[in-house]
Order: structure tokens, then C-alpha cells, then sequence
DNA sequence: CTTGACCTTCCAGTTACTGGAAAGATTACC
DNA sequence: GGTAATCTTTCCAGTAACTGGAAGGTCAAG
């Protein structure tokens, strides 16, 4: 399919896509036009990484993220253990979410209003007295 | 307190704290000598700044979620909105992170060694089978 | 066969930092 | 008090990850 197509199902502008391939993340065919031709496993990677940029993971933990996909085949100890650091901090990001999330609720359910400069609220947001 | 301190505190290097301050996020006092000299509160605001961030919000974004958490007075219908629209966006998020979570966890438990080409795991990775 | 939507490359601009120089301030030690 | 190490300041340049726009080739519709 065209690069307008992979932006669609990927979520990505062809821009990006196009920066992408620059960077060497991505190795689409080209037809014979010379026009870029995207297989449903490049769609994928896109998503992939459309979904992990967006997550706050750089482009080169997206690269080591997008090799632990693709080197299955020679996967084991060195492998795993990307994946298990990865592992981690995404465990730490949904935890962070679900403070903020809390904050955010908070703000949205108590705060309307009132002005107290000392909101408990406050310590919270920043995860200071993030004992939950 | 110090640069230095605020840093520590905030898991900021100083460099991005003085860009912040650039960019009008944070006006923190200043000592005699010109030093910068940040309040708790400032530290709060930083440490926020450096987890929101990291969860993959624009600076734009975080200034209107700062926006928020000072403007607790003003807030009422625009706030809680600019809230609301974020909280959706923190509920997807910790989606995402869950369905990269399991799908890493696969890789790791089933994938080491596993040649097959077209493992399911690749469709789940980005999101196309997503409705666990 | 032209019009409009798509694609190509290339180059410049933006966002969000990041590194380093040059110089002043503070602390730590003799 | 001297002085060296470790702050801190500003400024300017560089990097990462896009993003916009120009100039031109391709394609499907009428």
C-alpha cells in the first residue's frame, strides 16, 4: 500500500513515516514508480511505534523495542533482558499515570472553587507523598 | 534552594530547569548573589514537569495541566473540560502501556527461540488485535 | 489531456532539550 | 587570607525528532 494509507492505519504522518525510514527503522519495497510500498507487517511496526513514542519512550528504546520484535529468532538472555528493563519502566509509567490520574480527578471532583493555596493536592500532583 | 537541589529533588538536570524557567513554566526567586532559589512548591511543579513529560505529554500540554493545577481558584467549567479531555487521554495511555506490557511479557515467556514468522504476539504489539 | 490528489526528494524551520565556553559566587581546606 | 574545587550565571551552538514547504513526477477521473 502507499505511504497515505500507512499514515491512516498507523496513526503516523507520512512525514514521520518518511523520517522513519530515514533513521533506519523501517524498510518499506518500492513499487516500480518509485513510490514506497508498505506490507501490513510494516502497518504494524508504525502502530508499534506511533503507540510507544507516544508512551514517552525515545526513538532508540523504540529501535531496541522494534528489535525485540524482530530478532525473535535470535532472542534469549540478551533479549530478555531489554525486555525485562523495558518491563520495568513501563510498570513504572502506569504507575505514574495512575497518580496523576488520581490527582487529576481530585482536581476536577474538589478543587472547582476553592482556593486554598495549600491544597493537599499539591504534594500529590508531584508525586511526593505518593505512598497510595 | 539551589539549582543543584531542585535537580536532585526533581530528577530535572539543571540545564532543563533553567529552559523551563525560558520557556515560562516556573519563575523561581532569586537569591542576592542571582542565584536561583526554589520553593518546595517550585520543586512539586518541576518533579510534575518531569513525569508528565516522560509520560509522553508536550510541554504545551503540561503547561495547561500546570495551568490547572495552580489556577485551582479560576477553575470551574474551562479547567474541569481541559481536565476531563486529558484524564481520557491518561485512561488510554495506561491501555496502551497494559496491552505493551502483556505483549512483552509474551515475548519474554514464549518467544525466546520461537522462529516462526508470524507469530500472533506481532499483531497484538501494535495494537491491531487489541481487544483484550 | 488536463485537473486534482497523491507521491517523490530536498532543504529549512520548530520543539525540546543538551553541551560547552567564559566568568562570577561559594565552600572547603591549608 | 589564599586558592582550588565546586557551584552558579549567561550565552551560543548542537542534537533529536519531527514538521512545513517548494519543485517536480505519477496516477485516476472526467
Amino acid at each position: 500500500m502507499n505511504i497515505g494509507s500507512a499514515s491512516d492505519k498507523s496513526g503516523l504522518p507520512a512525514k514521520t513515516i518518511r523520517y522513519y525510514e530515514d533513521i533506519g527503522l523501517l524498510k518499506p519495497d518500492r513499487a516500480d514508480n518509485g513510490y514506497r510500498d508498505y506490507s501490513m507487517s510494516d502497518v504494524h511496526k508504525l502502530r508499534f511505534l506511533q503507540r510507544s513514542r507516544g508512551l514517552g519512550f525515545s526513538v532508540e528504546e523504540c529501535r531496541q523495542l522494534l528489535a525485540l520484535y524482530e530478532d525473535k529468532s535470535r532472542a534469549s538472555a540478551d533479549v530478555k533482558s531489554i525486555a525485562q528493563s523495558k518491563l520495568q519502566e513501563i510498570e513504572r509509567k502506569i504507575i505514574e499515570l495512575r497518580e496523576l490520574q488520581h490527582t487529576l480527578k481530585h482536581l476536577v471532583a474538589h478543587c472547582h472553587g476553592d482556593k486554598r493555596p495549600d491544597c493537599p493536592i499539591l504534594e500529590s500532583i508531584s508525586g511526593t507523598a505518593g505512598s497510595s
